[in-house]
DNA sequence: GCCGTTTTCGGCCCGACTGTTTTCAGTCG
């Protein structure tokens, strides 16, 4: 659907029906189940928002043959690399379309070339920076190629650049807004909002920072740069009357700012990043919250403001509440140096309790997972007594008897029953065989949350964030089965995990599944990772009493299956 | 192309920066 809009864009059509396919694309993006799902069932998909009778017809096609033959007639009139260039900062549809006519160019490739060329960009008449046509091209093309940050890496950056920012004289306020605000769990841009009296010289020491490479654009409010590290940072400066409508339309996303727009047209006002007015009159805009009532609507934290139903939510007054880092009372997956892990039994103890935390697991691998050191049942014992000698020494913070017991390739787990019935709880996980078709994989692991000692599934569906996809998997499955077995799923908080993520953690929810938000930690630091597995669980609308491990002990113990 | 407790037709969020525009188009967020 993004495709097929960027072709019709660069085709000149109707922009109105360009934007239809590419809400569609948003639609389908957020949706909590798979579509293809949907069609087998024979579901009417033109219920869904921005999906009617035309996109539905597509969608179909495409489920049903793999192809889309509208797309793919555009894509041999055009050449298939065309959209490609789109992704060029400051290269739109109209531009490239005028490459594409004027000089034959199809693809990322020859379009470099065509830099190097003299070309007859110079004298085309459309081509607005037409006197440094082939300097601009060439500089554009250079900023091609940076993927995302996981948020984690770009929390660092960030920072420092709030404190330079703190210091400069004039700042008032300073937020860091946009999708990090918002924690999504990648980043492709940091965009940076301050108050203050007069932006102009405040934007210009910051375009001069040491950091910066490139500045892509700099005005009297806004500023645009290209950090050395590679990221994009965008700095907008209003003044203090508009910081909060500021904050909200930087924030977005982008989606969640047109409906809420939307709606304040329909009740004749205007929103945009210097207030919510009323004719000339501004009514709100220095604080954030009074953007949203104004509008008649409830506050709506920033995790949440994806268009995914918040702002219905937040008219009716049935946002959720939800879960905050201070509600998590112990971590259900902790490694030690026994397996993969870099700390002693006793160190990672220390840090849970220096956490407050009343309990943790441990859960070292099993013997399967060589590569891992993992635990034989000689060596396991030998940690469930060391446990027990631990537990009878303090009475302030449990350890709960665990492993992170390998799911084999036909489902059975990789520690003998004797063994399991030992262990306070059982948390399973995939990690060979990734390759599987995606109805083994589901069947493997629905046979091993068969096994009534299986009480948490680990990371459940192995992607890796910017390295590895989700092997494939039906998801459905796995949390209907779930649901119906009592079992829990993991969020796992790992930053290059986040699994599961968003949507699929609030479907999991919506399906009535437990949620054990764990750090994973392989180091006494890892612990804390914690707090980003709270921030994905606060993205799928994730409330403290979905959380299996915001319980006190005996609580959690009650609520295990045996 | 989608949508509708104003509408089945006529709307569809809104503003900043760049370039060379002498009043605005293209792009971006």
């Amino acid at each position: 659907m993004e495709r097929f809009a960027d072709l019709l864009a660069i085709q000149g059509a109707n922009p109105f029906r360009v934007r239809a396919y590419r809400n569609a694309a948003m639609t389908i993006r957020s949706a909590p189940r798979r579509l293809a799902e949907m069609v087998d069932s024979g579901e009417d998909l033109s219920q869904l928002h921005g999906i009617g009778k035309t996109i539905a017809a597509k969608i179909v096609e495409v489920v049903k043959t793999g192809h889309l033959r509208a797309l793919e007639s555009l894509e041999r009139r055009e050449g298939p690399g065309l959209v490609d260039l789109l992704r060029i900062p400051g290269l739109g549809p109209k531009r490239v379309r005028v490459l594409h006519e004027l000089l034959g160019v199809s693809s990322l490739d020859e379009l470099a070339k065509a830099a190097e060329r003299r070309s007859r960009l110079e004298a085309a008449r459309a081509w607005a920076p037409r006197r440094r046509a082939r300097s601009w091209l060439r500089s554009r093309v250079a900023l091609l190629g940076r993927g995302r940050l996981p948020w984690a890496e770009a929390e660092p950056i960030a920072e420092s650049l709030v404190e330079f920012l703190r210091e400069l004289p004039g700042v008032e306020r300073v937020v860091v807004a946009g999708s990090y605000r918002r924690r999504r769990e990648t980043v492709g841009d940091l965009d940076l909002v301050i108050s203050c009296a007069d932006g102009k010289p405040i934007l210009e020491r910051f375009a001069a920072h040491e950091d910066v490479s490139q500045v892509v654009s700099l005005g009297s409010t806004r500023a645009s740069v290209v950090l050395r590290a590679g990221l994009e940072v965008d700095l907008r400066a209003v003044p203090r009357e508009s910081f909060g409508a500021a904050l909200h339309y930087f924030t977005g996303s982008k989606a969640h700012v047109v409906a809420v727009r939307r709606l304040a047209v329909e009740q004749g006002l205007k929103v945009n990043e210097y207030g919510v007015f009323r004719h000339d009159e501004r009514i709100a805009g220095e604080r954030e919250k009074d953007v949203f009532t104004k509008i008649g609507l409830s506050y709506v934290e920033p995790e949440l403001r994806e268009d995914r139903g918040e702002i219905e939510a937040a008219r009716e007054g049935e946002l959720p509440r939800l879960l905050e880092p201070g509600d998590i009372r112990g971590d259900l997956h902790v490694h030690t140096r026994a397996s993969d892990g870099r700390g002693t039994l006793e160190t990672m103890v220390g840090e849970a309790r220096a956490r407050g935390y009343e309990y943790v697991a441990i859960t070292d691998h099993t013997q399967a997972l060589r590569i891992a050191h993992g635990l034989d049942g000689k060596r396991l014992r030998e940690q469930l007594h060391a446990i027990d000698r631990i537990n009878e020494r303090q009475g302030d913070i449990t350890l709960l008897k665990s492993a992170e017991v390998d799911i084999l390739e036909d489902g059975s787990l990789d520690l003998a029953d004797d063994l399991l019935a030992e262990l306070d709880i059982c948390v399973g996980a995939v990690h060979s065989h990734l390759g599987l078709s995606a109805r083994k994989q589901t069947e493997r692991i629905l046979r091993a949350m068969d096994h009534p000692r299986l009480q948490v599934l680990a990371h459940p569906t192995g992607r890796l964030i910017g390295s590895r996809d989700t092997y494939g998997l039906e998801l459905e499955r796995i949390i209907e089965g779930a649901a119906e077995r009592g079992c829990w799923l993991e969020l796992n908080a790992q930053p290059l995990r986040l699994d599961l993520s968003d949507v699929w953690v609030r479907a999991a929810r919506d399906a009535g599944v437990r949620i054990s938000i764990a750090s994973d930690a392989h180091s006494r630091e890892q612990l804390d990772f914690m707090r980003f597995g709270v921030a994905q669980a606060r993205r799928g609308w994730i409330e403290k009493r979905d959380v299996v491990n915001t319980l006190g002990l005996s609580r959690l113990r009650k609520l295990m299956r045996r």
